[in-house]
DNA sequence: TGCTGGAACGTACAGTGTAAGTTTTTGCGA
DNA sequence: TCGCAAAAACTTACACTGTACGTTCCAGCA
């Protein structure tokens, strides 16, 4: 008689459920109990396969790093570190909490050291000096992480954010802040839709880059 | 007989004693109770004075925000921003707790709303549009903050850090990663001090607005 | 069939934020 | 000076956290 075997826990299934966690219930949901829960086990069986809950979280970034299109020097190096930086900000809008973890830990996964391996190799193959490219890949790595941080305490929805400034208007009085005050009316009115475009900072560095390179 | 009166606890000595608490021991150490222990009084009574502890972590950023010096429109734009950032960022490395905080949460205290309208205010009367001002502002918050986080996860003394490399090393097979290999030498013999300028990108968004507010 | 190693489980502990109830201290009017 | 109300401190309690430690169960091999 066939016993019903359980299916065998393993890091991977504890970090991808970890990321799922995470994502539908937000980071502070994620303890060691409740991930437990949703592998139908209790909590202490997590540590036979993790070293601990800093483990899990190192684990987590370094699967989500393994989703960013990784760019391929030789090319038109401009389009390929636009687009490193455009899926990493895509991937890190569809986890939420990965860049707060990302900067705060240092990273030194698989997935993580072939994703900055890639990004110097570009910059360093199209004509930067080695100290350039390293603050070239900075420079833009704290673009992609800054911004997105900032993003999230923001409603995304141009609407949304219309009428949630019509909400702040009156804790901006003309007189105090006159100049939040108007910037705010416009995104009420329309005229401007207070849209932060991740490109406007990155093609600024991008084209600061290029002149650098260019001398 | 004079008795020993007890100084009266208020919000400002809380969050005073908050900042001092995480600046020395970090903000993992800022619980309730060791924060109202410093005070020498219990937890509970610090909810006289505050709502709870997000209104603690409120209070902490709002505070240092206060430290950082405040740009003004009129005269040399590019001299105010270059001046508001690098105080910022020195802020932030005198509490390193705060770029944290500062992304993690909506800040609407005074010192807050205050920062903002300044730096508003001087890209807008640089020549700036409404809506170029609001992400020129964005992208040089994204800078700071993105920067500031990731220099945390760095030895900041540049011998420390070719040390540091050397330790790295290993970890770093040519083979697999031989960007990252010969940046990690150069930075072990000298040839780059590895040291990441928070000008560098800076400097890259100033001239890029520059240039914006030329056209 | 019995043993062994690995993995899941159960219990326990020190710590967290904070709700609710109790006691102490303080300032003020009589 | 006394008495009292209000403010503020204290005490207890609860549900939760990460994880150390010890027990139990079970599959695979001798």
């Amino acid at each position: 008689m066939p016993k019903a075997r359980r299916s065998p826990l393993t890091r991977e299934r504890i970090l991808r459920a970890s990321v799922r966690l995470a994502d539908k219930q937000g980071l502070d949901a994620l303890s060691m109990r409740r991930l437990a829960s949703t592998l139908k086990v209790e909590a202490m069986s997590l540590y036979n396969h993790v070293a601990n809950k800093d483990d899990v979280l190192d684990g987590m970034v370094d699967l989500i790093i393994g989703e960013i299109t990784l760019p391929t020097a030789g090319g038109d190096w401009k389009a390929a570190m636009r687009a490193r930086a455009t899926s990493a900000h895509a991937v890190m809008l569809a986890h939420p909490w990965a860049p707060m973890l990302v900067v705060s830990r240092i990273s030194v996964g698989p997935n993580m050291l072939r994703y900055i391996d890639a990004t110097l190799g570009t910059l360093r193959e199209a004509g930067l000096s080695w100290a350039e490219t390293d603050r070239a890949w900075n420079a833009m790595d704290s673009h992609i992480y800054g911004f997105t941080l900032q993003l999230q305490n923001f409603p995304v929805d141009p609407e949304e954010y219309a009428s949630a400034a019509a909400n702040y208007l009156p804790m901006l009085p003309v007189e105090k802040y006159p100049y939040m005050h108007e910037l705010t009316t416009h995104v009420i009115d329309g005229s401007h839709d207070g849209t932060h475009d991740f490109s406007f900072g990155l093609e600024l560095i991008l084209d600061g880059l290029d002149r650098l390179r260019a001398r």
